[in-house]
DNA sequence: CATGAATGAGAGTTCATTCAT
DNA sequence: AATGAATGAACTCTCATTCAT
């Protein structure tokens, strides 16, 4: 990693907080400057403006909770385990994020509407690629025959994906963290009730 | 009604939706004059500043949308359809309410978060409110026998909120209904799952 | 005086002091209208523009020092006495005059310089009256054979005018009540030391 | 000097007759950029806000007094000569003075009065300066043995202090150099009168 | 006559962005 | 590559004045 490159990861590091904390737009350039110790000529000298930056530090502070996410997913041995992964990963770090200005996601999907093109439409392909995620995983789970057919991934997936945006935002703006914790419940049972495939021969036996 | 109270409703009704739209700190006065086609004296004329009308345009906002709530939930005849008054009431006017920028109650969560005061605790005065009349008719239909003592009114009041907000937000930010349909139908899940009372002497009669 | 006259003379007298104290630019419509319990459209119906009401009030605080300057010049039975009515005046009312804010004179003189071109004129020509007020009292002395031929009197009337009005001045920007009063001494002093005519005959006889 | 100090020093001195000219208040940010020729970004990058900008400016127009002023102290070989350094300088300096909009000190602090907290503080702190000045000079006097133990310092600065500024308000106000001119000239012979200390032989032989 | 809602120019100030150094 | 002085448009807000009622 050049010089060049070094900068450019600092300042992104440093600036990704402010940004999710006060949002786009009243995030200053001063904020920036302040924030890094660095001179406006730098930070322009390493991003083209203000946008390129926003949607580079929304990217940050995303991947933050992504890699969290990835090892747990990796970690779960069933595909159950796998999608449980995220209230328990959410449930481990929902504080942090909170403390950092909140998820995101929702920070930006609401912050950008109407106002910032670009950065609206990289918060959507946010979204998109978490439904895909939970999706695949729940299809996976019924090709391995953990799931059976019925089961519904892009109803889970919405709902799941609702939950804990709504406990983020309810939470952020309450201070409550009875929001979040009761939607990650509530995402727990939903997945735990998801239709497991009954062996038929099984079945029979119980009889 | 005077001539004054008159422009300043009429000021607050066209203003609400850009407030809505483009969230506080990004609708400015020109926006505002733009939208009414008056001058900026006449909106400091009727309103101290940007603050006060932001506060009066949120609440028109919510207004709208919680008039057309107690009306259903007043209709309701048991304590399991005013609840379910939430759901029904979101399923016919969510489209409009996204049209109209989504739901003032994240928007403005979100947006004025870290930013305006004032906003932010009249958010958290509605929201509070909000959780309060749902655990309201939980309690009371425990009171009136509709449902079991073991009914947890908060956690239901939390998960229900978090739904809705969370579809609301995620229509919003993807423009995909998916969202908010499931979100509301995991609603009525929810609702139509509070244990009911069993009648003792009927219990008797299953064995 | 017919119900205008008095609408106007009750206007002048609320906003006179006001416009002293806080000076012709810094006084808005708005202290105009809270002093006087009127609305704009009164004020307006009454005076021209600001402009006007402005040297009305001026003129208005200044008739209240002319005005008992006119006494006490009367009660004077040489002209040495009708020219201590001067600082004798003064030493009475200078309190009050400071706690409404001030000399008119200086104050418009200064407030208005360079910005508002009629109400300087009428400046000007209030301290023009006023030397040559005292230029009268002095010239007359002189003819009544009070005051000697080589009594100065235009040097009289500027050293006195310069005395009282930097005593003004000094002693309302630094709250020292000691500028008047030094300054009044010394208008005293000077007016003491004026040449009196000397009667030859008498003279002689004193050896 | 580096750039940015070069720039402040620029603005302050292209601005500060503005300011004395027209007073604070009447002074506009347009002003400041019409007679500068910079943008009001580049007033807002070198100085807080106006208030700053016009604290310095007075402080800039005072000291091109003071400078001349204390080189004549400086020179004067007694003290009768440092005192009579006043009234000869303004009699050098007050055309140009006037023509750069009157003395500093009675604008400054009639303009402010009841208006600019900061800016009145400061013209307190000069007035007050510049009696401590004569006062020592007068005081020094005595000590040296040049002036008798009964010169009265606090009454001889007051009077003087009040002279200048009744000067220059009204010779600024009407245009008449008498006024100023007049009050030099009594401010010459209030110090030429200063008792002076007598050596007892010499009175001796009078007899 | 009096009202006060409305005007629109202009106030002080901030901001993202540029560019000579 | 980095600086920070300068820009100028846009910001919120105030003001003297007008005019339909």
């Amino acid at each position: 990693m050049g010089k060049a490159e070094r900068t450019k990861d600092f300042i992104i590091q440093q600036v990704a907080p402010v940004f999710n904390r006060k949002g786009y737009a009243a995030t200053s350039l001063k904020d920036l400057t302040d924030t890094t110790g660095l001179s406006k000529g730098a930070i322009y000298g390493n991003f083209a403006n203000k946008d390129e930056l926003a949607v580079l530090a929304f990217e940050h502070n995303l991947s933050f909770i992504k890699d969290r996410l990835k090892e747990n997913i990796i970690a779960g041995r069933t595909y159950l385990e796998k999608l449980l992964a995220y209230p328990n990963t959410f449930r481990i770090i929902y504080r942090q994020v909170i403390q950092s200005g909140g998820c995101p996601i929702v920070n930006t999907a609401i912050d950008s509407g109407d106002v910032n093109d670009q950065l609206q439409a990289v918060v959507r392909a946010a979204i998109d690629e978490w439904k895909r995620a939970i999706v695949s995983l729940v299809e996976e789970g019924i090709e391995s025959g953990e799931f059976a057919r019925n089961s519904n991934a892009e109803n889970t997936a919405r709902v799941l994906i609702c939950l804990v945006e709504g406990g983020y935002a309810m939470t952020r703006a309450t201070g409550d963290e009875g929001y979040m914790e009761q939607a990650l419940s509530q995402v727990e049972a939903l997945l735990m009730t998801l239709p497991k495939k009954i062996d038929n021969d099984a079945e029979w036996r119980l009889i």
